[in-house]
DNA sequence: ACCTATTAATAAGA
DNA sequence: TTCTTATTAATAGGT
């Protein structure tokens, strides 16, 4: 339909082929619109010339991604579904695993111990033993070491006041409240002054440690 | 182009609807047919006729979801982008649950306690202190009711072999072996016979219980 | 489906 | 890109 019959086959010239391009598309789009109005049809159309350049259509009232929707559903589902499905398993899986974290924490904690065997209490009250050993030489290594540090800017301190009476030729002995007062957790252990196991006993902590208290929603996630 | 010239507008005879339908998609699939081969494009079409059959065409070569890629790359990727970044922050959110749950646990364990100052330490103590006596108190319960039931049984047993020596006519003590010697994980401790907490800590389970060892992959997950 | 009079699309040129 | 127009292609209505 033209001023002569054309062999369908790629366009050598470029600019012939552009050509026919601009000129074709609007046509396929027009028929397209035309469709849609003339036969109540739902189509999407989406071009990409040789040169990249893009083009769609889409029926009226409606948009390309509910078509493709509907696309998939019709095609028994399988356009993003794998990918999907991929994620899915995923997500159920980390599910789990967390899931299966809170409850060894929990056991930790000492609840929900009643799926256990004896075998796995045993084990359990173990390394619950372990770890308390654990924990314990870590504190008394911290409060050690920073009972070090105090004692030496108590002794630093004594030092100075004593430098400084001696520069001003007095020979007083320095007052008690001399001393750092930088507020710290420990300052209520220090400042007791007591040594041995038990002195470190006297704060009770009343809250649960909220190290796992995060909220664990699980996001409402659907296909489509 | 036809016998007749027609008006764009839904055609109301259903029959002359769907003929029409037939004929134009066919016009249509040949024209974008022709298009991909003449000009070297790439075209997807998707059709949903008021009946609800469904026809696509696609460029040879390609396929749809590769062309939808390349649309939602031209359009500014927004198509399921939505729904993909959703998924991609749960599974991120999921991940740092995990993270956090492991840290939690090895922690308990009485690892990477570096990380926790003094305060902590102490909760830390404090709640693994109080879960061992959980678990204790949770085993010996257990132990003592396996006790009380091997009791029972070994009663029973002694009983009915009195009775039937008695029904013999004989009156000699029960063998030593004549227990229930079902296999189970105390069947050490109680056939030792000692009673005391000391008891049950001869069987020592080399092994970490191994209550969080799912692997973590991360699954590759990525879009287009 | 097929037919064909008629309209619509479009190739080539400007 | 757009217009023009000769020519081919699509298709409406009927079989």
């Amino acid at each position: 339909m033209g001023r002569g019959k054309i062999e369908i086959k790629r366009i050598e010239n470029a600019t012939n082929r552009q050509v026919t391009y601009s000129k074709r598309r609007t046509g396929i789009l027009k028929k397209a619109k035309e469709l849609t109005v003339l036969c109540d049809a739902q189509v999407a159309i989406i071009m990409f010339s040789a040169t990249g350049k893009y083009h769609e259509f889409c029926s009226p009232s409606t948009d390309i991604k509910s078509i493709l929707d509907r696309y998939q559903q019709a095609m028994g589902a399988s356009l993003w579904t794998e990918q999907y499905e991929n994620m899915q398993r995923t997500l159920s899986h980390l599910k789990e695993i967390n899931r299966n974290l809170r409850t060894e924490i929990r056991q930790r904690m000492g609840e929900d111990l009643e799926a256990l065997d004896i075998e796995q209490l045993r084990g359990l009250e173990q390394n619950v033993d372990a770890a308390l050993k654990e924990v314990r030489g870590r504190k008394y290594h911290i409060i050690g070491t920073q009972t070090d540090t105090y004692k030496k800017k108590v002794k630093n301190s004594v030092e100075a006041y004593k430098h400084l009476m001696q520069e001003l030729g007095m020979h007083e002995e320095p007052a008690i409240g001399f001393v750092d007062n930088a507020p710290g957790p420990w300052e209520g252990a220090v400042s007791l002054g007591v040594g041995g196991a038990d002195m470190y006993a006297f704060r009770v902590v009343p809250s649960q440690p909220n190290l796992h208290g995060m909220a664990y929603g699980s996001h409402d996630l659907r296909l489509g």
